[in-house]
DNA sequence: CCAAAAGTGTTGAAGTTACACCCATGC
DNA sequence: GCATGGGTGTAACTTCAACACTTTTGG
């Protein structure tokens, strides 16, 4: 058994990313394009994700690996947990794709999954290093990936509903300004429900972390909507006690 | 870079497990003493967990090591997520204790934590392997622990509650046949809060997962109460349309 | 003036909380 | 007969779900 040095990549962890954005219409992942290899298939998309430095903690190359793919920066992430079956990564296409990019392709990979809130509009992708491209899918479009990376696409639905309802982390998907209409769109879209118009509202001024802007839509062919933003202050408070229920 | 055997230990990945149990009075957890080896240290007490086999997953890892430490089998098992910080295994107990075990006690190591509940009765504990000790210690004593066992002590905890008011893992728990009160109590130590006797009773008769034994305690120097069991078949009913919230 | 989305209150049902006394047994 | 925990109901309050119409703007 060598040595490890301190710098290496790990062989044998990895993380990968699930990158949720809302367009203001629906929910959207961040995926890797790998078609442009010369071993394009059918589901030639991936989760952002790579191996870890050995010097590196879980939290640190879920960030720098999302960096390097993506340019996203000082985003909102959540560790969803490991996913280890020794055959995930042993489906044909996914192997030659790894043999082209990896050392060490046939190694067992157990990789750590992540869940990331980011405003689109903050982010024009610009791909970089072995990813080709780095692409908006709507969720709902979404079928089939890379790997094990579907099952983790469901496990990261399923942990956003759980925090969304507990936690008001929604605000991290929407721009700085935005309307209770575009809010109540969002939490339909992460729940997959529908919620009523009044009681929603109703209950997201109750929880208080809204800061009305009094500036209104302009140029919308209906009548204007008022502007909110988040209140980082209250949330903080708010954080302190621990939240209670939202309930959704 | 070495061709990995297929079963061999990954020097990299690991398992450790929070076992709970409930003595009916107070929550427990399973750890290993390392006490005998010729390290003592002050905090000599440590999860059960050791590498995981390339060919096996993770869930698999996490029987398998219960097994071979604790001798516990047909477990209710779930995972925490993963716990990787570079210098988790930095402290110098802890290190020697490592070289003592294993081949490359200088891999950086990421562990996946699980949880698991078990019925105290069915599990005389026997030692085995290289842990000298496998002993119940109650939670609440618990002050610190090897590696950062303690730090996922707290993860399994937290996980456990939030499991609990949305689940009826709690059966696991419990003998076969127990008491409304037991189970109160067992809710109340894993809450670690108090909950009304009359509201709890209503809400888990409501719940529709108690089967009456129409026995009654023997013995008991007080009205002896009724005895219940957990009713499997409604469970797996309930479980096919979700549960709704228990709300506690 | 029309189309489109914004905004607004009430009511009935369900659920939650708080609370105090009698009961059956072993000793 | 007494000490111990077992077992039970109700009332006030809070929360939740369902529901329809008026307003303001752009075109």
């Amino acid at each position: 058994m060598p040595k490890k040095k301190v710098f290496e990549l790990n062989p044998n962890i990895s993380v990968d990313c699930v990158v949720f954005g809302f367009d203001l219409e629906k929910l959207n992942i961040l995926l890797i394009d790998r078609g442009e290899s010369q071993f394009v298939s059918n589901n030639s998309l991936a989760l952002p994700g790579d191996l870890i430095y050995n010097n590196e903690n879980l939290h640190q190359a879920a960030y720098r690996v999302l960096e390097e793919l993506t340019g996203l920066k000082n985003i909102y992430l959540e560790q969803i947990g490991a996913f280890g079956d020794p055959n995930r990564i042993s489906k044909e296409e996914d192997r030659l794709w790894l043999e082209s990019i990896r050392d060490n392709p046939e190694a067992r990979v157990v990789t750590i999954a992540y869940f990331s809130l980011v405003k689109m509009e903050d982010y024009p992708l610009k791909a970089s290093s072995f990813a080709k491209k780095a692409i908006w899918i709507p969720v709902k479009e979404i079928e089939k990936l890379a790997f094990d990376h579907f099952e983790i696409l469901q496990a990261a639905k399923i942990k956003l509903k759980e925090k969304i309802k507990i936690h008001p982390i929604g605000f991290n998907l929407l721009p700085e300004k935005f309307t209770l209409s575009q809010l109540h769109k969002l939490y339909e879209s992460i729940l997959d429900k529908e919620l009523d118009k009044r009681n929603f509202r109703r209950k997201v001024q109750k929880m208080n972390l809204l800061k009305r802007l009094f500036e209104k839509q302009e140029y919308v062919p209906h009548k204007p909507s008022e502007l909110y933003k988040f209140n980082e202050e209250k949330y903080q408070e708010l954080a302190k006690n621990g939240f209670n229920n939202f309930g959704f």
